[in-house]
DNA sequence: AAAATCTAGTTACCATGGTAACTAGTTTTT
DNA sequence: AAAAACTAGTTACCATGGTAACTAGATTTT
């Protein structure tokens, strides 16, 4: 997460990267807007996964799911791969989902170590319902182009 | 932070926006994009800043004090207002900083409440030797125009 | 000037990210 | 087939973000 509230002036900027890198100060200013303004995006989808009992990573494992096209399910360790997260955070994250009904675990047949994870009647309605509104928070975010 | 190490396909991306909003898919796909760099790019300053001893939030307090033309200290309450962060989590930070000789904390002979916080030598030295990284891996991030 | 309100900063507690180290099942080596 | 190495998932612990509620000093109201 960023957390500057007001961005350095272009003139703050130039007085520490004229000593460091000179030419590059408007390089700079722009890529600390754009850290700002997704950093600013990243909260506003946070405040919606919220406001639906989620999180960002509770929808990317719903997500990671759901977009799988040839099965239905995933391992655990399956969805490590695929999202950028630790396995003991996952592993967490799975067992609240669990509890919630919106992930189904069964233990895998071929694999006494696995789990096969797939989602429910409750968070396929979950997805179907909040999916429009992710969208326009992606799509409305302002000077982003 | 952000999770997906594989971003959706374009095709993927148009199954479910179709649905939702049609002809919006590419802007959707640069905007997952976008929050992906950023992300990474956040965590690669993180990176940089605890092979420092500091994080994104200590060097940001750092240099709002030091950013700071007119005066040598901020209130903690000026930090606060200045950073997009808590007020406990500022506390702590600021606690942390002090213990590390990396702030000054005074009372203030005004207002028996407040404490001005001022940068040491070790301070100023840190950050004269670390902007220069910093300002590196600003700009020389990939995929970022 | 006493009461009420506001403000600076802290404490307590919760959520969620991380790594290291563990259990237990599977696979590979020898 | 026994030992070693690997893999799936969990536990324990730490770091750092959040809010609510607190203490104590300053200010405003009455």
């Amino acid at each position: 997460m960023f957390f500057l509230k007001e961005l350095p002036t272009q003139a703050m900027i130039t007085r520490y990267s004229d000593e460091f890198c000179p030419d590059q100060s408007q390089q700079i200013a722009q890529r600390l807007e754009g850290l700002r303004e997704y950093s600013s995006l990243i909260r506003k989808l946070d405040d919606y996964f919220a406001s639906h009992g989620l999180s960002q990573l509770r929808f990317l494992i719903l997500m990671a799911i759901d977009r799988e096209l040839d099965r239905e399910w995933l391992y655990a360790s399956e969805l490590v791969s695929r999202l950028d997260v630790s396995k003991p955070v996952l592993s967490r994250a799975v067992k609240k989902l669990v509890e919630d009904a919106l992930l189904c675990a069964k233990k895998d047949k071929e694999d006494g170590r696995a789990v096969t994870l797939a989602l429910t009647k409750k968070s396929e309605a979950l997805l179907k319902s909040i999916l429009s509104g992710y969208f326009d928070i992606l799509t409305t975010s302002p000077n982003l182009e």
